[in-house]
DNA sequence: CAGTTATGTAACTCAATGGTTACTCTCTGG
DNA sequence: CCAGAGAGTAACCATTGAGTTACATAACTG
């Protein structure tokens, strides 16, 4: 399941992406990054986490996050896959492909 | 505007992506691929014009849409400069930077 | 020009999302 | 064991967003 996309959608959480990359931060040290409540960047922290982007460590009554491995795995290879993808086609670009399609096209009027 | 993040959580939106780096399709050929309706498709088609990832032209009563040049660089981008700041840090992992932010963190506690 | 095909827009509904406040849980320190 | 700090959860509200049906706009076709 996807949720990487999702979680990365919203801005404020590609913001924690951001810092997190730079240096662990616990939640209140993320929390003092926004102008937001804490809860409303527990929440974001959660749906980080629960889609594999962050992983969190309990040290004392803090909780360290900290970017996970292959945070951003799935979203990179989505867009190597379509790049490939996309590649390809541009390479074929020539005339006769270009004919072909139109003339398929015409046939299928539904 | 980051709007091509907002364009590319959608799932069916990155499938009409995925669709259009094999080839080019009319908004017809692209509602045929899914169950909704065409409005629904071409509201979401759209979305993926304004976010500058797919590029329509008209060809007779037809639109063909196919993807734009750089429709994927925003987010390739973003990735590419996480990933470079979090392998910076990773690299300088070393006892004495962690020891160092131990330190930092305990003095603010506010 | 009338009719049909191909798209897009408008108005509306319903579910999901982000944000807030109030409350709970856990760990630390006296 | 109690007080207080740090974090997270619950319940609630406002907004956004995706989906639908009905309607409007363009362009081919006879």
């Amino acid at each position: 399941m996807s949720r990487t996309w999702e979680a990365l959608t919203d801005p404020t959480r590609r913001t924690i992406v951001e810092h997190l990359a730079r240096e662990e931060l616990t939640a209140g040290e993320v929390a003092a990054l926004f102008d937001a409540s804490r809860p409303g960047i527990s929440r974001h922290l959660r749906v980080l986490r629960e889609a594999g982007v962050v992983e969190a460590e309990s040290v004392g009554q803090r909780r360290v996050y900290r970017l996970a491995p292959g945070a951003l795995d799935e979203v990179e290879q989505w867009c190597r896959e379509v790049r490939s993808f996309w590649g390809q086609r541009l390479d074929a670009l020539d005339t006769e492909i270009a004919r072909g399609t139109r003339a398929r096209r015409q046939g299928q009027g539904q």
